[in-house]
DNA sequence: GGATTCGCATGATGGTCATCATATGATGAT
DNA sequence: ATCATCATATGATGACCATCATGCGAATCC
């Protein structure tokens, strides 16, 4: 009986997965329940089997989105540290790199919906702070020696801020160059070879 | 005939100040053109005679938007400079104070509405990259010695992240902690008294 | 293999929204 | 004072949305 794993939890899963992706992409409030189970190969009228509300899918979207996001984001930086950079190097140009400016979908899920944070409900919203945690301590267990561990909290808000800007520029040479100057900016302080 | 300036636009310039508050505290998509018109003390109806269309609306609104928060950051560091502040200094004291942190409706339009613009029309767009460039601008113009000015973009991205993290967060310790990190970040460089 | 359970589909309901056609009522000209 | 004009209001239309009631079909159990 545990061969077949419930059919409902893989169900649950698959669209748990797809509202992840979709959100990034719509915004919270761009997309409706049956946008995700079609996008999702299911009719609308079987959600409320597997969730509360929309907004209890929204919640749990936004936390399966948070350790997506944290995994790919990882996975990169883990590849650009086996070519030979730096923990700190390969997480900033990992994350302000033209991938991520036009990979929002599967993108940090902070940089494709942080403005809209606010007017969540609380599940949320708590979702949410806990992205935000998660992503300063990333930068924390990356910071090169010359950094002080407070810094965390800002270079964490330059690099969203960095790739939302970035995106409102547009995914073209302005936008690129916006995230170029980020880059150097952040490397410069430990390296002198700026960009790479 | 100039006496009574057009009574209509007059009220088109109300909705518009409406419509660049309401956006900034409920986003594009939170909010409809019945909610602004009664907003502005009218009715949904009247609506079609002063824009072409709801995304028109949107278009001019953030355009009003950027030029209300650009006039209102410059005036609150115009405040501070004249208490003896640099212009640095007074430029990231009142971006990253908690009146801004709590004030998202009379605050940064680029903050309160970042992740959403990759999503809006091109006249939207085309708005927000002149905010974007705004922004930039204004923080160059701020620059003490000791930076580079190809810093500019990369303090502005710092600056709206901050904001935008902090209000994930909260208008709580939390969200107050991680703009006050973020102060010390940017102000350590040139000046050891920190937060203040 | 027949009955039962359960996951999902079909379809309905009440609400909201952008847009527009038309009515009303005030303002300004004669 | 009467009329024409024009800004805004009322009300309608068609689309979309969250939610839920009910039905069907397939897997599971006896």
């Amino acid at each position: 009986m545990e061969i077949a794993p419930n059919r409902k939890a893989l169900t649950h899963e698959r669209i748990l997965d797809t509202a992840a992706r979709v959100i990034r992409r719509a915004g919270f409030q761009g997309v409706g329940v049956a946008d995700i189970m079609k996008e999702a190969g299911l009719t609308h009228g079987g959600f409320y089997a597997h969730f509360a509300s929309r907004d209890a899918l929204l919640a749990e979207a936004l936390a399966h989105a948070g350790r997506q996001s944290a995994e790919r984001i990882s996975k990169g930086k883990a590849t650009r540290e086996a070519r030979g950079a730096s923990p700190f190097r390969a997480l900033v140009e990992g994350y302000l790199s033209e991938r991520h400016l036009s990979g929002t979908e599967n993108g940090c899920a902070m940089a494709a919906l942080a403005s809209e944070m606010p007017r969540q409900s609380p599940d949320v919203r708590a979702a949410a702070a806990q992205r935000v945690r998660g992503l300063i301590e990333l930068v924390q267990a990356s910071l090169p020696a010359g950094f002080e561990i407070t810094q965390a909290p800002a270079i964490a808000s330059q690099m969203v801020g960095a790739l939302q800007l970035a995106r409102a520029l547009g995914d073209n040479a302005e936008g690129r160059a916006l995230l170029a100057d980020n880059r150097n900016a952040l490397l410069a302080h430990f390296d002198s070879s700026s960009t790479r």
